[in-house]
DNA sequence: TCTGCAGTGTGACTAAAATCACCAACATTG
DNA sequence: CAATGTTGGTGATTTTAGTCACACTGCAGA
């Protein structure tokens, strides 16, 4: 029986959920694996379910012209991407990219349920609300930083958030990488990097970086 | 009867809407009167109705530590106010600013209405859906804007955006208006302005710009 | 082991935007 | 109409970030 996977999934993040709500869930869900560099939701696709991560990490990111990786926000276990079910609901296309960073696991909850699902659990309903509300919350976060703050702090704020989302001061990340996370040149970030390591914020390796605050 | 002015701005806006839906709005919704350059929400501050506008126009702005106006859409008759919904429902406070430039007159709607409404009529459900996927896309937008594209870009896009909300091509708007809008300094604006004007984008005088394309 | 490439360091230069300084035009008000 | 404040124009300068060029260093694969 793989719905016994799925049925735990659900029953371990979402305890809120009404019994009956669950089992809707169960029954209904597929479970989908995405390896690393799997995109769940890329530009202009349609979307079919709405998706929410049971394992993993999924960087939400806008692309740009030369494939910079403009970084929003990660989802996690628990999580329910906010523009599978926005879209979802209204058949529109999507404008932004997800891709999985780790192995991920991820609930693909059929539209056609949505309407049944927001009028008769008040639980899903409010984990849907919840969910509009803190990625509407990150994209102000992100507004916030880009248009009022500096490389230098939006850097820091960068590593900051990366090591609390991922739950660890060990960074796996190459300047490259952070320079397409904040749409800059490698080079900036190297010297900002640099700067951050001689007044003892982080440790730089190869490929590593490690947050000390 | 007051709440004949409200039924004739909810049968007006809202022709989707079920009679018996209308006919809850209309008993519980109170209409307010903003003057220009009163505030419908700002940060900080918990909302307590969803507010959805009925004539007039509200900028949805982030401000900046200096008091700057950073611009992110506007709300028409018939849009809702994304966060306020948000915020209501789960007792937030909010993240933004939300101020009248013109004579408007917006519907509050009791918090305590929500679930109910969710619950028993589809056509509010997707009221709902549809405000937050707008507003989210907004962002998205503003996101991209300020994130990839460079000032006379985003100027240009500024003007068009304006002319369009506002469904003119006569601007009022000064230098230092719009340079708070788009966080940069009074200079830049009133160099690049000039260069369109130059390039016949558009015409200046005081006070005033017309919107040529 | 050697080779090549991805990742990083750094100086020099360029470009974009912010800041400073100051002036002129116009509007409002007493 | 004089005084004052707001708006807009413009050159000079500074700051920040982006670009270019090139060197160095590990690591992985042939």
């Amino acid at each position: 029986m793989k719905n016994m996977v799925v049925a735990e999934y659900i029953d371990r993040l979402f305890t809120q959920f009404e019994p009956s709500l669950k089992e809707i869930l169960t029954n209904n869900a597929t479970l989908r694996d995405f390896k690393i560099g799997d995109m769940l939701m890329q530009t202009g696709q349609n979307m079919r379910s709405t998706v929410i991560i049971v394992e993993g990490t999924v960087k939400l990111y806008r692309e740009g012209e030369d494939g910079q990786e403009f970084f929003m926000y990660y989802l996690q276990p628990g999580n329910a991407c906010a523009l599978s079910m926005i879209c979802a609901t209204k058949q529109q296309t999507s404008q932004v990219m997800a891709k999985a960073i780790q192995q991920t696991k991820a609930l693909m909850i059929p539209i056609v349920l949505m309407d049944q699902l927001m009028r008769d659990y008040k639980t899903w309903y409010y984990f849907v609300i919840e969910t509009y509300r803190t990625r509407f919350e990150e994209l102000l976060f992100v507004i916030d930083n880009i248009a009022f703050k500096a490389m230098d702090e939006r850097l820091a704020f960068y590593l900051k958030k990366q090591a609390a989302d991922l739950s660890t001061k060990q960074l796996h990340l190459t300047h490259n990488q952070i320079a397409s996370d904040l749409n800059t040149s490698r080079e900036v970030i190297s010297r900002l990097l640099k700067k951050m390591e001689q007044s003892g914020q982080i440790k730089m390796q190869r490929n590593y970086i490690e947050y000390l605050i």
